[in-house]
DNA sequence: TCAATTGTTGACCATTTGGTTCCTAACGCG
DNA sequence: CGCGTTAGGAACCAAATGGTCAACAATTGA
């Protein structure tokens, strides 16, 4: 019963997440959002709310879909491929060559975690999440013999959680691009058996 | 034959480090670092050029000293042991526990590198040296056995730089403290012969 | 003692920042 | 067709930003 919007919400989400992914909070204007998005300050603000809420919406979009990726690859089988092919995702060996923009998560923990008790809290529930979906497939591959047992699942998560980390805060340097894709191919050696 | 300095450049240095390592380039404005220095934004410039000088400078500052604890670390015998030590070192295991701070060569990697091409190049030489010690180390260990041998030296090397990555990243949160101590404690068993 | 030189200070500046407001435009229901 | 309601847009705003400058203070050599 009134004027409908001009612009589709999930493309516009899309876009915010791109600029806030490349550039960081801090980095990334009220001017730099208009431009991503084509939409004006005004209209931003009526239908996100202000940069911060903005950035929390867009911040758990990615979150969900990052969630999401991880449990569809790590929930296949064998284990072993499971890891091999969610780590491949991490690495960005498919498509994400484009830039450097690593991983917003990631780019958010560096950046904002140690004094955004929000966005904290936020990261510190995706990684509890991932952190299980790892260590069910971790489980699974030392039930089924392909890895090692001399490590705890629960050791062998926290090493790999490290390791995500490590490939994805790597990601945002180009001279570090070699050095990921090699350690991918390193893991399988290191977890198996 | 002039007036002389009033401050200690190196104890402005540090409190300049300290201030960027903290909040970063973007989020640490003149006047914060006014308060970490004491100093007035005038002396700052005369001393130390504009906000990007200053922060380049600071950063320098701050990958030599990295190079050097790494250096003095990894080149102590037995290899097994200089490996674990220079990884506790990166864990923060030590005295590091104060606040959330990181590392401030890994901040500025995913804050900076994927814009700033002089960030990426003193990254890029850091990365280099480092790398040679890792890879010296771990030779040293592959030789007298007490290292794997089926992932070569440089493999070995290529995973170790993105395990100090994530390490270091991951200490930028309270919640994933313990996942980087338990993971320090395993890779003595990954290298392990 | 004085002059040359350089550090210190705080006022000053233009620009950019995030955020608001107000007017107009579009929509759908009665 | 109004009319209430909501979206869009541009002007507007206060505050913070990085940066400059001129006046003053301190030091040393002549």
């Amino acid at each position: 019963m009134a004027r409908l919007r001009e612009f589709d919400v999930d493309e516009v989400m899309e876009a915010v997440i791109n600029a806030f992914w490349e550039r960081g909070y801090k980095a990334t204007s009220l001017a730099d959002l208009m431009a991503a998005t084509g939409l004006q300050k005004g209209s931003i603000y009526k239908a996100f709310g202000d940069k911060r809420s903005l950035f929390l919406k867009a911040l758990q979009s990615y979150l969900n879909r990052f969630y999401s990726l991880a449990s569809e690859t790590l929930s296949t089988s064998p284990p072993e491929a499971a890891i091999a092919a969610w780590f491949q995702c991490l690495s960005g060996a498919s498509e994400n060559l484009n830039g450097c923009k690593g991983c917003f998560a990631v780019n958010s923990l560096t950046e904002m975690a140690p004094h955004d008790p929000d966005v904290a809290k936020m990261l510190d529930y995706l990684y509890h999440r991932i952190g299980k979906l790892l260590e069910n497939t971790i489980t699974r591959g030392q039930k089924s013999g392909a890895f090692r047992t001399d490590l705890s699942a629960q050791q062998l998560r926290q090493l790999l959680i490290v390791v995500v980390n490590g490939t994805l805060a790597s990601n945002r340097a180009t001279f570090l691009r070699e050095d990921v894709a090699v350690a991918m191919t390193s893991l399988s050696a290191v977890l198996r058996r």
